[in-house]
DNA sequence: CACCCTATATTTAGACG
DNA sequence: GCGTCTAAATATAGGGT
């Protein structure tokens, strides 16, 4: 890591940052065929980014609906349409494609079909949304549970992050 | 991105990879004070490993419970005990401490007291359980809306991410 | 603020033990 | 499988426009 010698880059290397990690990621999808899921709170807490793949980002960015970075608004249904349309491998394909357009539109010159065709993988394993879902469901619940603690507890900090802004974090 | 020539290493791209993430991740959470969630299904789908700060971290590793990389368990208690002890930039001090337990750890020889040492940055806001809370409550509906469709559709590849493991994929 | 540029730091694929 | 090493690819802080 490097060292930030002014605070007040600091909203240009969060930006920049999280562009690399949602890179990252994106490559981590398409090289391993993982399937991830990445929630951003900005530094002053005003501002929620995402990476979904495949599927959850629409979710996630959908929920988010003001301040998307990517404007991606159907793209889900046109992934579910692709799905009833072919075998497994094609699907894949096309899922793979559908979902370029998310994130992978910021990779520019090295599109998700080039990178495809440049790498030796056969297949990608397709995600359980069954399994994300389960998940989702006992993390609200702990999530709710340790909302309430704090409610109980009147923590002075709990509403902070909006209301107050740290001092050298330019965002 | 560099080519993967041997579709038998992507086993160890994959691990090599997530953890680049991840550091990316902790480095972005450090740096700027930015409240992050990853959540990652290796390849074969059977294996989830999660990135967050704060907190989210251990709920998502207890969800987990079986194949956690970092074996971190009674630290959320220790976080909750400590929030309760002193002023809010005490506090932040020390929550940025145990978080950085959490996942820094990974971080040999840059832990987070001396990264906080070497960076101005003089406080991170404090993160919005509740905005993260409502943000999961919404996302789990819509993926239990998508849940249900896909069950009602009966598409082929739903529970095939544990049965069917991708041919040049060892992981 | 949003791009470009570039020197420097970091990551990483592959090879080896 | 796991740590180490290294050349090469990539990320990025700071500066300019």
């Amino acid at each position: 890591m490097v060292k930030i010698k002014k605070a007040s880059n600091l909203g240009v290397t969060f930006s920049k940052r999280r562009d690399g990690l949602f890179k990252k990621a994106s490559e981590l999808c398409t090289l391993c065929g993982a399937e991830i899921v990445i929630v951003i709170f900005s530094p002053d807490g005003k501002n929620v980014f995402s990476f979904g793949y495949p599927s959850v980002e629409t979710l996630v960015e959908r929920f988010l609906g003001r301040n998307l970075p990517p404007p991606n608004n159907d793209v889900h249904n046109q992934q579910i349409v692709a799905r009833r349309e072919a075998s497994i491998r094609e699907l894949n394909i096309k899922l793979m494609n559908l979902e370029g357009v998310l994130q992978m539109e910021k990779n520019r010159g090295e599109s998700f079909q080039e990178i495809r065709k440049e790498y030796p993988i056969e297949e990608l394993n397709l995600f359980q949304l069954q399994h994300l879902k389960k998940a989702l469901e006992i993390l609200k619940k702990k999530v709710e549970k340790e909302a309430q603690m704090m409610n109980n507890n009147a923590f002075p900090f709990q509403t902070l992050g909006s209301a107050w802004t740290p001092p050298n974090c330019a965002s």
